[in-house]
DNA sequence: GCCGTTTTCGGCCCGACTGTTTTCAGTCG
């Protein structure tokens, strides 16, 4: 399965950051293998197969020393070096630095002064008062560290993308009585559209800051205040999710903006660049700063265009923007319809006709009935004879219709043995065919990923349906051969899913990236089941902007008619 | 540990904030 094995090193290569860190090796060291953990987190290609084609020094931040321990695990399963570095240092002890507050410095000093060997014997320490003995800490420091322990046992809580975007709505909503705003803005991981945030940035200009400030922290829900300042609020709310406001100069929005939207290494990569050039980049004084009152104006200074923050990765988006080839991301006005909802025919709460009005709404041109097939019990799936009624209603209904149109369609069932739920010839009559897999097994990658083939290889289905079955924080992928699933995607003309539902985004962006890099159309699905979740269509559209493709190779931006084409051509291609 | 049309050695992003200090170290983003 594409990723088993990065994400293994990857883990491995951030646990080798952690000790290095720990142990006070040169922090560029330590730096090289957290690069490299983000390296192969990201990478689109499966780490064993470029090993076995050698091309893992082709790998940018990828030496000769890092490559051998990639070999080494992939060999053994473990990694030489990291053995011999960590000796009998145990990992208890490397825990302590996920303590807020406390870094590689305090955590090694503990461990080798006062034999502290994970957080339960830091915490005893603080309360018999033994911390305070050491040089640098006080009994400020303590309280802190305290705080820290108690952050992390509550669970260092992310949270997913879709409660993030309705979070931050409902607190732009209520900061927008404050009059003396003027700009305001999200920045940081959820302007990046990650799937999950750790926090949320909120950027101001104002005349009045001490009066933005005083609103933010009496906002509704909230926990702790963890500090406000002239100019910057930290706040707490449920969830124990952070949320932090900065009051900036109009002149230094766009440089702000920039800055606090990161990724982290997307600003060491610019920093570095401007510092080829004799600049600065920075929200802070300096003498060759680049100021600027809008974001483009930091790229440009930089000699690049304007790069749209999903992309912020330093994923090569750097390049492409230095060289003027930013690819146009999908935006929601380039969406024609959704291609993946449910009626109450099966498991959806609202009869057709009703989600045809609010789609219709949306400014959508057409919308995709696709309720599950009989074979979903649970999820009261629709016999033969109920789909060629349900056909029958849409039918009836699009004569009512103008300039909007509902496409037939069925959420099919993927059998066990690979076999439609529906017989060809019913599949045949329908515009839109999702094939997907409901039950699968958590370990047969084989028999996954041959279900998936044959579904791919019937004339009739037009996409596959969150392909790897994931549910953030509940259910790990599906195991599968993702690569040759791809590759049989693109030879047969059959679309894959990004189903937009907030607990699935599947695809993720990665492999979203990697499908489109491999020539496959991809689809966009909110897999709607009850109206108000029409709108996490956006988390669709923030997977393909993070996956970097253009709007053409989206099947929602076409026409009704080119639609129609794609089904036809596959099945050209595959009936002889 | 990685990298190189300034370098195969000597660099590697950088400033704010906090607490403990009295000139700075550690942490964070």
């Amino acid at each position: 399965m594409l990723g088993m094995k990065n994400k293994e090193i990857s883990i491995f290569m951030d646990r080798m950051g952690d000790l290095l860190e720990f142990k006070g090796e040169n922090v560029f060291r330590v730096n090289a293998y957290r690069k490299a953990s983000r390296i192969l987190d990201q990478l689109t290609e499966d780490i064993e197969k470029m090993e076995a084609e050698g091309r893992l020094r082709q790998i940018q931040g990828i030496g000769e020393g890092i490559a051998k321990d990639i070999r080494d695990y992939l060999a053994t399963g473990t990694i030489e070096r990291y053995i011999t570095e960590k000796k009998d240092i145990p990992d208890s002890a490397l825990e302590m630095m996920s303590i807020p507050g406390v870094g590689p410095k305090s955590a090694s000093l503990v461990y080798k002064e006062l034999g502290l060997k994970n957080i339960d014997e830091l915490e005893k320490a603080i309360q018999e008062g033994k911390l305070r003995e050491l040089s640098g800490f006080g009994p400020k420091k303590e309280e802190n560290i305290l705080r820290g322990i108690q952050l992390y046992r509550e669970g260092s809580s992310r949270m997913l993308l879709g409660p993030a975007f309705l979070l931050v709505d409902e607190i732009l909503e209520y900061m927008k009585p404050v009059k003396a705003i003027q700009r305001i803005e999200p920045a940081g991981s959820f302007r990046r559209r990650k799937e999950s945030v750790g926090d949320i940035d909120i950027l101001v200009t104002a005349k009045d800051p001490r009066a933005v400030i005083q609103h933010f922290v009496k906002y509704p829900g909230i926990i702790d205040v963890l500090g406000a300042g002239d100019t910057k609020s930290s706040i707490r709310i449920k969830g124990n999710l952070q949320v932090d406001l900065r009051v900036v100069e109009e002149d230094s929005y766009g440089a702000a903006l920039q800055y606090f939207t990161g990724s982290k290494e997307h600003n060491v990569k610019l920093r570095e660049i401007a510092r080829q050039k004799g600049l600065k980049v920075g929200v802070y004084e300096g003498d060759k700063k680049i100021a600027g009152k809008e974001e483009s104006d930091v790229y440009e200074s930089l000699g690049m265009n304007w790069i749209p923050p999903e992309l912020r990765e330093d994923i090569g988006e750097i390049k492409l923007a230095q060289e003027g080839r930013i690819p146009p991301l999908l935006e929601f006005k380039d969406l024609k319809g959704d291609l993946h909802c449910h009626s109450t025919w099966s498991d959806g709460k609202h009869p057709i006709e009703e989600l045809a009005e609010y789609t219709q709404k949306m400014g959508y041109e057409y919308l995709a009935i696709t309720d599950h097939s009989g074979s979903l019990k649970v999820a009261s799936g629709l016999s033969s004879g109920d789909l060629h009624e349900q056909i029958k209603e849409i039918k009836s209904l699009n004569r009512k219709y103008q300039g909007f149109t509902l496409l037939t369609g069925n959420e099919v069932d993927i059998l066990s043995d690979g076999s439609m739920d529906y017989p060809d010839e019913i599949l045949k009559e329908l515009d839109f065919v999702i094939a997907s897999l409901h039950i699968a097994s958590k370990k047969d990658e084989k028999g996954n990923t041959e279900r998936i083939l044959a579904a791919i290889h019937n004339p009739y289905v037009t996409t596959i349906g969150h392909l790897t079955g994931r549910m953030i924080g509940e259910r790990d992928p599906y195991p599968m051969d993702i690569e040759a699933i791809f590759k049989a995607a693109a030879e047969t003309g059959t679309a894959l899913e990004i189903n937009s539902s907030y607990q699935r985004m599947d695809l993720k962006d990665v492999h979203a990236r990697k499908a489109y890099e491999m020539g496959v159309i991809l689809s966009m699905g909110t897999d709607t089941h009850s109206i108000d979740t029409f709108r996490d269509v956006r988390l669709g559209i923030s997977i393909a902007r993070r996956a970097g493709i253009p709007p053409e190779k989206i099947l929602n931006t076409w026409p009704l008619e080119k639609i129609h084409q794609f089904k036809l051509n596959k099945m050209k291609k595959l009936i002889r």
